[in-house]
DNA sequence: GCAATACTATACCCCCGGTCCAGTTAACCA
DNA sequence: TGGTTAACTGGACCGGGGGTATAGTATTGC
């Protein structure tokens, strides 16, 4: 569409501050001034990326979702590539996941959906849409590993599939705040840690686990 | 202390509205005026009450965390007059909670420390020491617990019971989001019950669940 | 080199959120 | 029964935030 870069590196740029803002301050208590201080960029510059603070909500979560996304689709890959065994690449990626959150040098910034979340009377109907999507996407790509490791390993109790899927976004969205109000990533990797040796636990996997 | 009916169902009103509309709207997309419609008092008997916004979160958080240690002691009690047996307390009090959660007619409406960790960079620091605070009650409770079931059975792993307890939280805020992005409660008693037959699993009860 | 894009700079509006205070009513107590 | 204090009401005030408009400038693509 269009390649201009520098109309995207600006309307990037504002995205990026714009979020960083909001997980420290929520969406109603981050002020567009906020945002143009952060970003370097004027009143003007603001209105002509975005249709207002709604606009840039919507901008906003569309944005996390596609990034997250990305993010799960490399660690999704990676863990392919090590391994044949459904199961096994479902804890390859659970190890991955947890060492890719355990690396970054700051404190987890937050999740934008549960920022949202608790905010969700602010924003119009189609973002608390965009929302729950974010949800149901994360379910569904562990809802289909688990299926595919059902047909290798049989499952030690009758829990079923998409509740241990809503763990993993159980397990993240509360790790995050444990790592955000202790400040310690650590936290949220051994919450990832432990949901991996549960699932390992369910389905009786007895071999060393991989990696 | 202050025995007054009058001044305490006002301030009281005044609480129970604004938790009920910040959990849906953000504190900061709060506006007093709304919490004013709502508890049906007039600007100048809200701050009569409370030292402006500030005083409000202050009280909001401190009466939140009150009501909750009411309630886990309640259930904690309950479940010590129902077994002797440590760990079964431990199961049949995550039990009772899941019920009570169950039986909540509407959406589980959400939890203020949740709330209040995603505008955090709003809040004086004391408030903020209030949130980890609520976090590190939960943790020592639930390790409490875990700790008196060690003395008889065995831990089939070598997770710490730390990490173990912050899973509790963990679970009950990642369900709750779940819950309230779908409208459903069963979502957060299916995070708790599944956390239940982990710590089951974890202590290799063999009989049968208590309850 | 022209047109469209991508801005800057400024000025302005309006509403409403947060604050404060002067006055009013209710309660309790001597 | 009258005085004191607690528990408010109602309204004035002020600044800030969201949003608009516009005129001018710089950058890019063709």
């Amino acid at each position: 569409m269009n390649t201009n870069t520098r109309s995207n590196s600006s309307r990037e740029r504002i995205l990026a501050c714009a979020e960083a803002v909001i997980l420290q301050k929520g969406f109603s208590g981050t002020s567009i001034e906020d945002i143009l201080e952060k970003a370097s960029i004027t009143k003007g510059g603001f209105f002509y990326h975005f249709d207002g603070k709604p606009g840039l909500a919507e901008a906003l979560i569309n944005r996390y979702l596609e990034q997250d996304d990305e993010l799960f689709d490399a660690l999704l890959s990676q863990s392919a590539e090590l391994s044949e065994d459904p199961l096994h690449r479902l804890l390859i990626f659970l190890k991955l996941l947890s060492e890719k959150l355990g690396s970054m040098s700051e404190t987890h910034p937050g999740c934008l959906v549960a920022s949202f979340t608790y905010e969700s009377q602010q924003f119009r109907e189609d973002i608390r849409d965009m929302i729950r999507l974010g949800m149901v996407r994360w379910r569904e790509m562990i809802v289909d590993l688990l299926e595919q490791a059902c047909r290798h390993y049989r499952l030690q109790t009758d829990i079923r599939l998409e509740t241990l899927a809503d763990m993993f976004t159980a397990i993240i969205e509360g790790g995050i705040m444990l790592a955000r109000n202790f400040d310690d990533n650590r936290l949220l990797v051994d919450q990832i840690l432990a949901y991996r040796d549960f699932i390992r636990m369910l389905y009786g996997a007895t071999q060393a686990p991989p990696i």
